[in-house]
DNA sequence: CGTTGTTTTGAGATGAGTCAAGAACTGTGG
DNA sequence: CCACAGTTCTTGACTCATCTCAAAACAACG
């Protein structure tokens, strides 16, 4: 289950959606890729309901989703909050920019495939090649303007509105890993997961699911979201999708 | 209003606040901080409820608040929700970091001081310091933070312990840069603000209040806030000041 | 086919919201 | 120093979105 590093094109293919994470975002040649590609130590699947990252515990390491669902929990009492979730192309945690150990727990949704770093060696990287240094920073960006939208659904959103603009996110972001066809998308997540996220219980969201159903503006079932609807969805949503930062990448610098 | 950039010492006594935020991440030498306060361009005052920052405009430079409150606001129809408060020593926004142009809008609370640094000479001095980006990436890093436990706070708390926990934050943030007494703070805020920041409405903010001050926990009243049982208004928020990192910074490496 | 986890339903409870109006401040100008 | 206008804070009464509890209906799976 563990290996060691291997040849830059089989790496690149398993990194495949954090790269094109990364480039959605700035521009990164080849060179770029295998150079990134080449710092993984290790590609490890786990089993769903794992914790992943610990908080509070410092490892060295980024973690990145290659396949399957996670996301980021902190705890009350005990009730979970999701602050986020991590689909493939995805860092675990954004402390390692500032050295610093988590904060919050990373746990498996699915099965989950994810691929470590090590932190040294990616800080090297980046003081080689200033674009992979921008791009991390960007990504990082938008995980927080993502818990900024968030911050906006938790608070002023009702609960119709949440479920709508949580689906819309989702759709957006898996887009751009290619994981979300034209109106539907693999989502293996539990009712009660949604209202760890959204803030609501579970029963709620299972009512608010179902009327969406029969409204015919989404249906979620069995791990499956389809957006019958997409501008209603947007619309119910008020969701405006500048904040993900999906527009182009700034332009090509080279190959 | 608007000054050319002074001699180091003059500027790094305005500074102080943010030298200080910085420094409690990553030690700092005087040369680092003189080195910062000479990238101040601009030093302006503006009134209470003043735009500091619009959300989605570039400006090439980065603002930090030397005394004064102001928040980051997103804005759904026409109802505010606050993410975050800024106080003194605080980095308006931390997008300038990965270039991109802010995706919230930050308002002076109170009349504000603010000092403009431009994000290139900032990021040459990083290039130069990397103490300084350090310092910075944690700042950032907290900021995340901070956000991630708001969520908890509007998603799973109750009114009380949304009160409680947000003045508990409060306190421990303005003791880094000196403004909190050992158990008061001045704090310009109106109920109504407190409940955007919290998502409560602002008569339910005022009920909580009400019951609080009868407590004896917590008196908020006219821009100042005591706190008569610390310890008992930490119980009631389940308060734990890990996510500040406000542990010492690491260990000194250079004068 | 029993076990376990997830989704649905129903019914009743409640925290927080809304609306509306009055009281208490704050600052301003005469 | 007072009167006035504009906020902000309080209160009361009523509504409602969402929660809790509990049990039933389904699914998935070895």
């Amino acid at each position: 289950m563990q290996q060691g590093p291997q040849n830059g094109s089989t790496e690149i293919g398993r990194l495949r959606p954090f790269l094109a994470n990364l480039a959605s975002h700035v521009h990164l040649g080849e060179a770029d890729l295998r150079g990134i590609a080449q710092l993984v130590t290790e590609c490890r699947k786990v089993p769903q309901r794992t914790e992943l990252v610990q908080g509070k515990q410092q490892s060295g390491e980024v973690q990145v989703i290659l396949s399957g669902f996670a996301c980021r929990i902190k705890t009350l009492h005990d009730r979970r909050q999701i602050t986020s979730y991590l689909i493939p192309g995805d860092i675990c945690d954004h402390r390692y920019l500032a050295d610093r150990a988590p904060d919050q727990s990373v746990c498996a949704i699915s099965a989950v495939e994810v691929a470590h770093i090590p932190v040294e060696a990616l800080t090297d990287l980046c003081e080689r090649q200033p674009r992979i240094m921008r791009a991390l920073l960007r990504v990082s960006a938008i995980d927080s303007a993502i818990a900024a939208e968030w911050m906006v659904n938790l608070g002023l959103r009702t609960a119709q509105q949440r479920v709508a603009q949580l689906f819309c996110e989702l759709y957006a972001r898996l887009r751009v890993v290619q994981l979300a066809g034209s109106q539907a998308f693999d989502l293996p997540l539990t009712q009660a997961e949604l209202g760890e996220a959204l803030g609501l219980s579970t029963v709620h969201v299972n009512r608010t699911l179902q009327d969406l159903r029969r409204r015919e503006v989404l249906t979620f079932r069995s791990g499956r979201a389809i957006l019958h609807d997409r501008q209603k969805l947007a619309e119910i949503a008020a969701f405006d999708s500048h904040y993900l930062g999906l527009s182009d990448p700034t332009p090509n610098e080279a190959a």
